[in-house]
DNA sequence: CTGAAAGCGCTTACAG
DNA sequence: CTGAAAGCGCTTACAG
């Protein structure tokens, strides 16, 4: 190790900022001069492989960090920042953007959105660190956020830093100017009842999310529709708000089988939920879908773990994590943007789970 | 819109890239001189209000900004690579090792490898481009493998770049100089067999990944050597090679119901596998655990969506991201490591799909 | 291939 | 306050 680099270590324990190493520097640990380090940065071919060499390590060795990593525009990296990584939705979401990346050569940085108290370096001179501190600190040249609702203080910082942001199914109306990407969730609810309503039955239950939910609003709204459009008004009793775990799903569908005139199919907003429903219907006895059809929404892995398999609302979770990398490209690039809210298209998995009314 | 930026757009717009306005035009658009301009930017405050305003008003018509200006190269950032990200292992995987690089302040990069010839760029001029072509351009400090071998070729190469390197859960025997983070395959499936022979059960059959894994041959003798210990010798009917996906797991174990005397417990030595075993034993007429138990490997979220819950071997993939990424960590420090090879430990989950021999 | 030299963008100590 | 001048880190055209 290096005497520079033995300095910067002591300045790191003591909490005093780190200097960066300089071409002159890594130049000397390498034997070189400084254009060779120079033009061993900037990718040129005219460098031999064994200088090469020579000077990655010692840029390794210096920790050296390009200025302005972004001044190359063909290495690009983004931030995708989650509420968490683990789950079907993440994953999905995380591979989709991930592939749309290695399409478009642009690096991807994953980080977990915390809240600035948890932080663990909060004592340490940083605190209040939040995303945004990491994003920034990070160089990003852009971020899109997958269930992370933004505060209005943290775009107004993106955006003072000029770091585009792209907003992954906003729970709620997000500003004019926040470009977003979701699915058509009126649409693929109106599909699912419609569905449930071809097959014979009138009596359809609702289970959905929290009320002031954007996309649980548009789902019972689909609900509704679908409902209104056979000629069945509101039953208030059939409809139920969830939190869209597994639990809750369970809770709610127990509710409804207590009812004096049970439903006779359950439109449930989350897979995670229908499978909970699956449970409080076997409790009572009954079977899916003999006794009772379910439809869920989202078509996670578990949808086919399950048994029977679960007919339900598919969103391109995919789909939906490309899209939103693309989009982060396209402001990026400065292009103009034909809409700031984009909507995929929902599409009906029909699996084991509905039959016929009997 | 200043000429500067008007040809900024035209450059946009034809894909050129765009050039930065640089504090010589902010200066000449505001009328006074660079170095003043430099004060504007770094917060001085021996320039007068008027000035300062002027100034103010020239960057933003130029749409100045200072990239990179907060890159701090006490940031490290490491790349996790993996097969593909879609599913619960490299969901949590990528959970646990983001978890603990926040932690130790380190930043992570996803990549996918991908095969060379199906890179999108190889027509390009980048050729070949496989994940160590993409570590490398991308100047990341480390790298953690996951469900990827690395060729001997490429980990020269790394080697060479000076780039440290973890894998989880290698396939085949790792060159000795290569650290790994791997689980206790052999206690695992031990403890699993152990588990059924103490519920009566004698004719268990093992249900494992191909033979030439690594991991693959350590469950094998796991349960071998339970086995043993109770007296039982080989019997090689009940063994049988499946690859890890669930259908494989429905096959191997329909031959299984089929054989003249059919086991009354399975090992199935991947939780997806084993779902699969639970389709083939409702084909058969039987239930699990009634009619036979079965115990899987894993614990992926999927063992608790299924009916009944699937006992089964946890393997700690939180605690592998984590324990990779802090190993990586401990070699960027150059600090000495006990062990190449570290292997976490498994335990039994013991849920619903068990049970006593009739 | 390699590096000396010229030059660019930015910062800063200092003269006015 | 202001800006000329010196200087730093980096890049690049070019001589060898």
């Amino acid at each position: 190790m290096c005497e520079k680099c033995r300095e910067n270590r002591e300045r790191i324990v003591t909490g005093t900022s780190m200097q960066r190493a300089t071409l002159a520097q890594i130049a000397e640990t390498a034997g070189v001069s400084v254009s060779t380090v120079s033009k061993v940065l900037n990718g040129r071919d005219d460098v031999s492989r064994d200088t090469r060499a020579k000077v990655d390590s010692a840029l390794r060795r210096h920790r050296y960090v390009r200025r302005g990593a972004s001044l190359d525009p063909a290495v690009r990296t983004v931030d995708l920042v989650m509420s968490g990584l683990d789950g079907s939705w993440p994953a999905s979401v995380a591979s989709g953007m991930e592939a749309a990346a290695y399409e478009a050569r642009v690096h991807v940085s994953i980080h977990v959105a915390r809240s600035a108290r948890s932080a663990p370096h909060a004592a340490g001179g940083t605190a209040g660190q939040d995303w945004v501190d990491r994003v920034l600190e990070r160089g990003s040249e852009g971020v899109v956020l997958g269930l992370v609702e933004p505060a209005s203080g943290q775009l107004a910082r993106l955006r003072q830093a000029d770091v585009p942001c792209v907003v992954i199914d906003p729970l709620s109306d997000p500003p004019p100017d926040v470009v977003s990407v979701g699915t058509t969730n009126w649409a693929g609810a109106y599909e699912a009842t419609s569905h449930l309503l071809q097959r014979g039955h009138r009596r359809i239950a609702l289970v959905t999310g929290p009320p002031d939910h954007l996309y649980a609003r548009a789902r019972t709204a689909g609900y509704h529709s679908a409902m209104a459009a056979a000629g069945l008004g509101p039953a208030p009793e059939l409809i139920r708000n969830g939190t869209y775990d597994r639990a809750s799903g369970a809770e709610q569908v127990r509710a409804l089988l207590a009812l004096p005139e049970p439903p006779t199919a359950l439109f449930i907003c989350s897979d995670h939920m229908a499978i909970g429903g699956y449970e409080a219907v076997s409790e009572a006895g009954l079977r899916v879908p003999e006794d009772i059809s379910v439809v869920g929404f989202d078509d996670l892995p578990e949808a086919r773990w399950v048994s029977p398999a679960l007919t339900t609302v598919r969103q391109p979770l995919k789909e939906m994590g490309g899209s939103a990398l693309r989009t982060l490209v396209r402001l990026l690039n400065g292009d103009e943007l034909e809409t700031p809210r984009i909507e995929l298209a929902t599409t009906l998995v029909v699996r084991d789970s509905t039959a016929p009314l009997r």
